[in-house]
RNA sequence: UGGGUUAUGGUGUAAAGGUAGCACAACAGAUUUUGAUUCUGUUUGUCUAGGUUCGAAUCCUAGUAACCCAACCA
C-alpha cells in the first residue's frame, strides 16, 4: 500500500516542494464556479482535486463564486452548487465573491492607471478586435493608447459613475500589442454592463473581467495552489503580470486537463442546450452529466469521489469510459443496497399443485452481507415473474424457465413448467408450473440442482410503481468532437417509462435517495416525483449482463 | 509574428538512465439460490526517424500528430 501511495501527481509533487522549501507553512486551494448554470462531473473533478489537495497537506479550500458577469449569473445557481459540493461531501473554508472585492477591484485599477499601466479606450468592440491583429499577425496600437493618467484617471471615474453607456468605453491593460500571446495584447480589464447583480444590485456599472478578477481574487484570500484546467494556460502570463504590477501576494496558477467523458457532453453551454431545447427534464434529469442529475438518478457521492480518484490527475487531452464510472458506483452499491425483487415486464406463473388459498411467509436476506438482515416475503399460488425469463423454444446455454425445464424461485421453492397458454396476439398469457414442496429455501430436501434462479412476486400481494429505465444520452463515444450539430447523435431512446412494474410491498416504505438492487435487473433509486403509494423508481445503472453479451454473440 | 501545451495497451494513469506496473474494458475458467458479486488466468502499449549509453518511455537532434489562444464570457 505504502508503494503505491508513493507516486504522487504533478500538482502533489509541486505542493510537496513547496511545503518542504517553506514557501508556505500551509496550503490553501479554492474552487472557483461562476454562478451561471449547475456543477456537473467535470466540476466533480476539480471539487476533489482542490478539496482533497487541501485536506491530504493539512491546508483548506475558499469557496469562491466568480461572479464578475451579472446579465449571466443568478442566486438559484449559487444555492445549488452548493448543496452540490456539500452533496458530495466536502466543507469549505470560507465562502467568498469575487464581487467581495468590487472595492477594492477598482482601486487596483487606479493603481494601473496611476503607474501609467492602464487606459481608457474609446474604440468600439469592432475596432478593438481589428487592431488586435490575429495569432499569426500582429497587433496594432489603439489611438487612446497615449492618454495621460490624469485623462485616464477621470475617465474611468466617470465610467464607474454611470456617465457612459454600455460599449462606449473600456479600460485595458497597457502591456504590448506585438505580444505573441494575445492575451498580453492591452487585454480589456473593466467594461460598462448597466445591469442588475445578484448580489450587488445596482451598485456597479463597471465590472471587472475574468483576468482582473480571478488572479487578484486568488491574492485577496491568500490562495497558495489556484488550479484551474488547460485552456487557462496562455492566462498564467496575465495572471502573473498583475500580481507583480499590483505588488500583491503572489498566487499561483496551476493546470491540468479537464475531465472529458464518452457518450456525453461537458459544456454548459451545450447541457444548457439540452434543458433549453427540452431535450432533457431540466438540469437534474437523471440522463444529465450534471452533479444534480446523477444525485438524483441514484449515484452516490462516494462513488463519484472513487471515480474522480481513480481518473488521475494529468495535463494530457482525455476521454474517460463511462464504464469507469459506473464501475465506481457498482462497487459501492454491491456493498450497501438492500436487495429486493420487482418484475419489470411480468407475466402470470401459476402453480396448480399449491393450494388456491393459501399465501406462505418466507424469509429472504437483504444482502451478501448478514449485518444486512432479513425481510419477509409472501408467497402464493399466482407469482408475477419477467417475461424475458421464459423461452418457449430454449436457446442453447438457456437455463432459465421453459417448458418442462425447471428453475429456483429465489428465497423459494423449485418450479418445473408444465405448459403455458397464448392470446389472441400469440404473446404468453400464462404459465403454469408445479412445485417441488420438499425444495423449499433453505430447507431442500429434494436433492435436486437446478442451473438457473429467477426473481418473483406474488401476484396477490404484489404493489405497483412506474419505473423509469435510463441509457446513455448520446448515441456516439463523443458527441463533441463529432461532425455537425452535437444534438444530431442524441439517442432517441435513452428514456423508457414502464408505468406499472410489480414489486415487493417492502418497496412501499422506501425512502428518497435509498439505494436499493432489483434482484437480477439493476440498482434503482425511488425518485422524487413518488406520490404516496405511486412510488417511482429510477434505474440508477444495469447489473453486469453475461447472458445478453452471450445471446449478441452468438447472432 | 505566431505562441503555448501534450504524446505510454481499446480507455485512463504510473515508472525521475536499470524487470514497462496498476485500474477499467475485453476474453477464458472456477465458485454462486442474482448469468450479479467473488476468485484465477489471458490478450493488448512507450508517436516516427536518427543519435548518446553497457543499458533509453526517460537524455540529444530532426520530424509528425492532437489540443488551446484572435468575447466588452469564465
Amino acid at each position: 500500500m505504502s508503494e503505491e501511495e508513493k507516486s504522487l501527481n504533478f500538482l502533489e509533487e509541486i505542493i510537496e516542494a513547496d511545503l518542504a522549501a517553506g514557501r508556505y507553512k500551509s496550503i490553501l486551494t479554492r474552487f472557483p464556479p461562476e454562478p451561471n448554470g449547475y456543477l456537473h462531473i467535470g466540476h466533480s473533478k476539480s471539487i476533489c482535486l482542490n478539496f482533497g489537495l487541501a485536506a491530504k497537506y493539512g491546508g483548506s479550500t475558499n469557496l469562491r463564486f466568480d461572479d464578475t458577469n451579472p446579465v449571466t449569473e443568478d442566486t438559484e445557481y449559487v444555492e445549488s452548487i452548493k448543496d452540490d459540493i456539500r452533496w458530495l461531501g466536502f466543507s469549505w473554508a470560507e465562502e467568498k465573491y469575487a464581487s467581495d472585492y468590487f472595492e477594492t477591484l477598482y482601486q487596483y485599477a487606479h493603481t494601473l492607471i496611476n503607474k501609467g499601466l492602464a487606459y481608457v479606450d474609446d474604440s468600439s468592440a469592432e475596432e478593438i478586435a481589428s487592431l488586435k491583429g490575429s495569432p499569426s499577425e500582429a497587433g496594432k496600437n489603439s489611438p487612446f493608447r497615449n492618454r495621460s493618467v490624469e485623462e485616464n484617471s477621470q475617465l474611468f471615474s466617470a465610467m464607474k459613475e454611470g456617465k457612459y453607456k454600455d460599449g462606449e468605453k473600456v479600460l485595458r491593460a497597457k502591456i504590448d500589442m506585438l505580444a505573441p500571446n494575445m492575451l498580453m495584447r492591452d487585454p480589456i480589464i473593466y467594461r460598462i454592463k448597466h445591469a442588475h447583480h445578484h448580489r450587488t444590485g445596482n451598485d456597479w456599472c463597471i465590472y471587472p473581467m475574468y483576468d482582473f478578477a480571478h488572479g487578484q481574487s486568488d491574492s485577496i484570500e491568500n490562495i497558495t495552489h489556484s488550479i484551474c484546467t488547460l485552456e487557462f494556460i496562455p492566462h498564467r502570463e496575465l495572471y502573473n503580470w498583475f500580481i507583480e504590477q499590483l505588488n500583491i501576494f503572489p498566487s499561483h496558477q496551476y493546470e491540468f486537463a479537464r475531465l472529458n467523458m464518452t457518450y456525453t457532453v461537458m459544456s454548459k453551454r451545450k447541457l444548457l442546450q439540452l434543458v433549453n431545447e427540452g431535450h432533457v427534464n431540466g438540469w437534474d434529469d437523471p440522463r444529465m452529466p450534471t452533479i444534480s442529475g446523477l444525485r438524483r438518478k441514484g449515484y452516490t457521492p462516494a462513488s463519484i469521489r472513487n471515480f474522480c480518484e481513480r481518473i488521475g490527475i494529468a495535463r494530457r487531452e482525455n476521454l474517460i469510459d463511462l464504464s469507469l464510472l459506473e464501475f465506481c458506483l457498482r462497487e459501492d452499491l454491491n456493498e450497501t443496497a438492500f436487495r429486493v425483487m420487482a418484475v419489470l415486464d411480468p407475466v402470470k406463473l401459476i402453480i396448480s399443485n399449491y393450494p388456491d388459498d393459501q399465501t406462505e411467509t418466507l424469509i429472504s436476506e437483504n444482502g451478501p452481507d448478514e449485518k444486512m438482515g432479513s425481510r419477509n416475503l409472501q408467497f402464493s399460488n399466482e407469482l408475477w415473474i419477467e417475461r424475458e425469463d421464459f423461452m418457449e423454444e430454449p436457446a442453447k446455454k438457456w437455463f432459465r424457465l421453459a417448458p418442462g425445464a425447471m428453475v429456483r424461485l429465489k428465497s423459494a421453492y423449485i418450479v418445473r413448467c408444465d405448459g403455458f397458454t397464448k392470446d389472441d396476439s400469440g404473446a404468453i398469457s400464462e404459465i403454469n408450473c408445479t412445485y417441488i414442496p420438499e425444495s423449499r429455501s433453505g430447507q431442500d430436501t429434494s436433492g435436486i440442482q437446478v442451473k438457473g434462479t429467477i426473481h418473483w412476486v406474488s401476484a396477490k400481494h404484489a404493489a405497483k410503481a412506474e419505473v423509469r429505465l435510463y441509457d446513455r444520452l448520446f448515441r456516439v463515444e463523443d458527441p463533441a468532437s463529432e461532425e455537425g450539430d452535437f444534438k444530431a447523435y442524441i439517442n432517441s431512446d435513452s428514456l423508457q417509462i414502464i408505468p406499472e412494474a410489480m414489486i415487493e410491498t417492502s418497496l412501499l416504505d422506501a425512502k428518497p435517495e435509498q439505494r436499493f438492487q432489483f434482484i437480477r435487473k439493476g440498482y434503482f433509486c425511488l425518485d422524487k416525483d413518488s406520490q404516496p403509494g405511486k412510488p417511482v423508481f429510477n434505474r440508477t445503472v444495469t447489473l453486469k449482463d453475461a447472458w445478453t453479451k452471450e445471446v449478441k454473440k452468438s447472432n
